[in-house]
DNA sequence: TCTTGATCTCAAGTTAACTTGAGATTGTAG
DNA sequence: CTACAATCTCAAGTTAACTTGAGATCAAGA
């Protein structure tokens, strides 16, 4: 709305910590938008910067930008995010963050109780357990941590 | 110690779910050890099975195979670990879990108060903390989620 | 206007963690 | 002894997330 609303992509990286070069590697990457000057120069809006910091404390939370792109997705693009905007992304940021802390929570009970024991058995492995992660491709450990079946 | 001690790379691959390139490459990596048939074919411990699911399951867990080298060089290389051998490993791999959850749990909460409140200013903003990572090289945010300064 | 620092584009390099492919050997059932 | 699957080595390709470099242009102060 006033004046000095738009800055530079120097001033970005600047504010935020980030290499210039990441900030256009984000934007090719349509995680952020950018006005161009008549010559060529990238614009962004003030609201750019947290958007960039958004993006790298995400990272540090470890999802990935493709992760970070389907929530930055619910912010308006080229425009000033309002205070329930941001809101809502902080909700279902949450949500996922939740969830990471369970699976680590579940895995680490897991490690103890396996692992931990000693017992070399496992029978009763639920250490790895399929249905933790949508299995990507592929199968996964089979008799995790277990040596026995001797298949033949 | 009995018969049927030495399996093939490919007994490894079938047990845990790892592909056979996987192997080939930790042991290249230096997390895993094998002897050598005359003819040159790879030999590995049944034990070696505990160590690769040992490696998968750390991985899903956030860490690096680097990461995991460390914990694994606890472990005797070319013989069979003892439970003892799993026991401390495993403590020390539980500690390394611990921490992890511990640094999502405190993001996570500033990331409720300071992006969930909405409030723009961000004076007190907690979130990015540069004592919360050896900040590896660089900067790193500087006026977290705050657009204020106005530098010039 | 000149000059210097900031930007721009595009291509190629980098690290992690593997995979894929080529071509050559090994090992084992019959 | 033969097949044929399983291995082996080595080089190159793949994805993510950027960085680096080259060569050109833009922007802003003296």
């Amino acid at each position: 709305m006033a004046a000095g609303q738009w800055i530079t992509i120097g001033e970005v990286a600047w504010r935020t910590g980030a290499a210039v070069s990441a900030i256009r590697f984000y934007e090719e990457k349509g995680l952020l938008t950018a006005r161009r000057t008549a010559g060529g120069t990238r614009m962004f809006l003030r609201s750019d910067i947290r958007r960039v910091s958004f993006i790298l404390i995400a990272q540090r939370l470890g999802f990935s930008l493709e992760e970070i792109g389907v929530h930055l997705r619910g912010l308006p693009d080229g425009r000033t995010p309002t205070k329930k905007d941001w809101e809502k992304i902080s909700r279902d940021f949450r949500a996922s963050i939740d969830e990471r802390i369970a699976a680590l929570t579940t895995l680490r009970t897991r490690l103890t109780s396996c692992i931990g024991c000693g017992c070399l058995s496992l029978k009763t492995c639920g250490l790895y357990n399929p249905e933790d992660e949508a299995k990507e491709k592929g199968a996964g450990p089979r008799y995790l941590l277990g040596d026995k079946p001797s298949r033949a």
